[in-house]
DNA sequence: TATTGTTATACTCTATAACTATA
DNA sequence: TATAGTTATAGAGTATAACAATA
């Protein structure tokens, strides 16, 4: 009577969660002295890009609420990584943009995540770590670039109608 | 005197984490009737799966505490969807094995999700959607088939020393 | 002595709501 | 009226430590 399979080994969910999970846990120590960890070396990522993103755009592409953005960029600004400036354009809007001393700290932790991605991907051959990083990517992109809230709601709503 | 990429595109936590919290936004709605949400239904997979294995094979499996695992399947007994029971070989550990109901709601479950996983992997090509939870799953394998936290562990001192 | 599972507690992370200031 | 950001509060989720039963 079984239609669809019941194995955790196909589950996509389940392997995505160990596979994020590994990447959390290790990449833990690694950014233990920035704030925010893993998130703290995302937001400090986009802190160095230009043209600078304000709290809100960086916030939704990281998946960070607002609010929890706030004290993650306070902690980050009292360690000297990044600075709020005020955006000539909009005076509600804070510009947020790392300092030299966040840019620094961000070659030496870019160093050791690219390490750490050569260790979790280890698992597998050359090829297929190339593959799957940019399956990964691409994806990504395309979910990111979609209304993240909106769109997965009207998801939910087709799956659990049809 | 840039040495790495600091593009938040080329980063795999953070496409990792998009693409994980994306499945795990979608999946709420999903898994709402029964408890611990997608969690609740890895966990209910494993009761469903034969030989039963105990609390703390599937907490490991799962990555969850085995505190947690504690209240979720306590929770889900209460719900019908699996119990506890007696392992003869050894007193200590109790073996979770899914009840008929649990595994009708499994049917259900897995229904939804495999629609579920077609609009989260929608961004992408049949064929690269294929290769996507392939490469996926065997990495997921192979980090699993290690002991998650010794390997793990070991992984950061290496690069924190290096 | 080590391990499985339970319980109580404390902690961290996240979300909610109310507020200010700008648009 | 709507939006960006802040703050305080409450809530969910998670981890820590102590315990009983068993190996």
């Amino acid at each position: 009577m079984r239609t669809t399979s019941a194995d955790l080994d196909s589950d996509l969910g389940w392997a995505l969660g160990v596979v994020f999970r590994a990447y959390v846990k290790a990449s833990r120590s690694a950014t233990a002295d920035i704030p925010g960890g893993h998130r703290g070396f995302q937001v400090l990522t986009a802190a160095a890009s230009t043209p600078p993103g304000n709290q809100r755009t960086i916030a939704q592409r990281l998946g960070i609420d607002r609010t929890v953005m706030t004290y993650l960029l306070d902690d980050m600004e009292k360690a000297g990584l990044l600075e709020r400036q005020a955006d000539p354009a909009d005076r509600r809007t804070k510009l947020i943009v790392a300092t030299d001393h966040g840019r620094s700290a961000l070659d030496e932790l870019c160093r050791r995540l690219n390490r750490l991605e050569s260790h979790i991907l280890a698992g597998l051959p050359g090829d297929d770590q190339a593959a799957l990083k940019a399956l990964l990517q691409r994806l990504a992109a395309g979910i990111n670039k979609l209304d993240p809230i909106a769109s997965t709601c009207d998801v939910i709503e087709d799956i659990n109608a049809g």
